[in-house]
RNA sequence: GCGCCCAUAGCUCAGUUGGAUAGAGCGUUGGACUACGAAUCCAAAGGUCGCAGGUUCGAAUCCUGCUGGGCGCACCA
């Protein structure tokens, strides 16, 4: 609807500048919006006023100009109106809302989707959570978070590649080595010391030790240290990932790739990318043999260290690997989620996409507020050193996916979550989840209430759509029609939390609608109208619930 | 000390990228089932958009400075 909008005040706009009534050079940007009064229209632009400064003419005499400039039959616009400081408020032609609604039922599934990213290619890296313990809230909401956006990209005509990173190189995976190899041993000799502070102290620790055991017996003993705790750490790393992909797919999360840090190493990539930023005179060497990377003049507040004094990589050297390998992937946009904790960490990838001379823009990085676990008002301590450890399968176990999922989206993602576990549970009104899926529900009861009835469904698509012309249906249809709007619009910017904002709203005006009106009377065809609304509207909740990655249920 | 994020109704939060009278859910109060699902609906009360300036036709939204909270500032990950 904008976009033919778009087109009809683009060609306004150029009629006006061709015939010398406005000189406009070059032609403003168009911004359209949707009054909240409908006593203002159905699309509103604030375009005469924009103009207004650089004109150095009255916005209401621009406004009058431009509506004299728009042809006659442009087939959407019923009439327009100048109001207040110099918007014009469009009224659309009755029986375009019945075109959408048409449009809306034969697209079915489809109806939501579009070309806005035109295909480009996006690598979405989300979770990339360490394989040294199980996932807890926080991943949750990552997890979710970049599942649905994933999503709703795709919907939005982009080409999506889910990512999760393997941190699997590294003083990280050694500790969890260590940490299996000592659980191993007490599990033998009850005496063998198992320092808290310097281990994982997890309970899944003692269980992948005893896995060991149960299946190798106490052959490890005997080997020396350096042999086993390379093969620990990568067992257990292997198990704890096996859970986690486990973990992601109850919450119905899942991956195109499982890319690990080590074939980085293994493959050269890290080394070579050295090479590549000390061609470019990037790079100087401290005393103690420390390799630097200049990212200071490349929007970095200070120069980062890639290779240690004593040879060690850092965590950066791989991770700007790891980009420059995305980008030479082809891809034309990365985005990334991270907990908010690393938002230190933005500044200094980006100047390392400026230091391989790709625009720094090319890397979002969305970050994730921290989620605050709620029971009985008062939060549950979380934390992996802490012993009242609440993993985010728990909590999946304890509410649905479903719940868990619309409840990670709630709230936009910059913003502090609390999530309370006994509203989560309710099924009740509290929960708004259940809101939007008995709508859906109840849609499918009328019609198999219709069914039942004996109304000739077979006809529905014969049925006479202008006999929907009370307000309450007109508005519904408006909510119908914006629903492109809000997907691109959640895409654009990317923000998944839009559509369940959409959805409360929608379902909010399907429920009060159904309440005043009767979907099934004797006035047959009337009726076989009403269903059609409906049905749209189940199909657009189907669809939105979809976005999100919850489930539409036909009863509940 | 420096940097990033947040501050909107009693509570939890939206606010269409600067638009018209600031919205929703929960909670509170009062009402609605002899008809398609009451997990629903209708109505009311509730606001100095943290504070103070600035930018302009117009600011919750943008810029500056405060106040208060969260998080970062490694040759850790």
């Amino acid at each position: 609807m904008k976009t033919t909008l778009t087109e009809i005040l683009t060609d306004a706009l150029e009629r006006a500048r061709q015939d010398g009534s406005l000189l406009l050079d070059p032609l403003p940007d168009i911004q359209l919006d949707v009054p909240k009064d409908p006593r203002f229209g159905d699309v509103a632009t604030n375009l005469a006023m924009v103009l207004a400064g650089s004109l150095k003419q009255p916005p209401r005499q621009i406004a009058a100009v431009l509506i004299d400039h728009i042809p006659e039959a442009n087939g959407l616009i019923d009439r327009c109106e100048i109001a207040g400081p110099g918007f014009i408020n469009f009224f659309l032609k009755e029986d375009y809302w019945l075109r959408i609604l048409q449009e809306i039922l034969d697209q079915g599934e489809a109806y939501g989707r579009s070309q806005r990213g035109k295909g480009a290619a996006v690598l979405l890296e989300f979770v990339s959570a360490n394989p040294t313990g199980p996932l807890h809230i926080g991943h949750g909401r990552g997890a979710v978070v970049g599942d649905a956006l994933a999503r709703i990209l795709d919907a939005a005509g982009y080409k999506v590649t889910r990512e999760f990173y393997i941190n699997d190189a590294g003083r990280q995976l050694r500790v969890l080595g260590r940490s299996v190899w000592l659980r191993y041993r007490r599990l033998f000799d009850s005496l063998v010391p198992f320092p808290e502070e310097e281990v994982y102290p997890g309970d899944y620790v003692i269980e992948i030790a005893e896995g060991i055991r149960d299946r190798e017996g106490d052959r490890y003993l005997s080997l020396p240290e350096e042999e086993v705790l390379p093969h620990f750490a990568d067992l257990a790393a292997g198990e704890i990932l096996q859970g986690i992909t486990h973990d992601l797919k109850e919450i119905g999360v899942h991956f195109d790739h499982f890319y690990s840090e080590r074939s980085l190493y293994e493959q050269g990539k890290v080394r070579e990318c050295i090479e590549v930023l000390e061609e470019k005179e990037l790079l100087f060497h401290e005393e103690n043999g420390a390799c630097v990377l200049r990212t200071s003049g490349l929007g970095d507040d200070k120069d980062r260290v890639l290779i240690k004094g004593n040879g060690d990589y850092t965590y950066f050297a791989s991770d700007i690997a790891y980009h420059r390998e995305k980008m030479e992937r082809g891809f034309d946009r990365l985005i990334n989620i991270w907990g908010a904790d690393h938002h230190g960490y933005v500044p200094r990838m980006q100047s390392a996409m400026r230091a391989f001379g790709y625009d720094a823009r090319t890397l979002q990085v969305l970050l994730i507020q921290m989620v605050n676990l709620l029971r009985e008002g008062k939060p549950v301590r979380m934390g992996k050193r802490s012993g009242e450890f609440v993993t985010l399968a728990e909590v999946v176990e304890e509410v649905g996916a479903d719940v868990a999922r619309y409840f990670f989206l709630l709230r936009r993602y910059d913003s502090h979550l609390d999530f309370d576990l006994d509203l989560a549970k309710t099924q009740s009104n509290e929960n708004p989840v259940y809101y939007v899926q008995y709508a859906h529900a109840r849609i499918c009861s009328v019609f198999k209430q219709a069914e039942e009835k004996g109304f000739p469904l077979d006809r529905v698509a014969q049925a006479p759509l202008d006999r929907l012309n009370l307000p309450e249906e007109r508005e519904l249809i408006k909510l119908l029609g914006s629903f492109p709007d809000v997907v691109e619009g959640a895409a654009d910017a990317m923000e998944p939390h839009r559509i369940p904002f959409y959805l409360q709203e929608l379902a909010s005006r399907l429920h009060a609608y159904y309440f005043k009106h009767r979907i099934l009377s004797e006035d047959v065809e009337k009726s076989l109208a009403r269903l059609c609304l409906i049905g749209a509207v189940r199909s657009v909740i189907h669809n939105a619930l979809q976005l999100v990655g919850v489930s539409a249920p036909e009863s509940m």
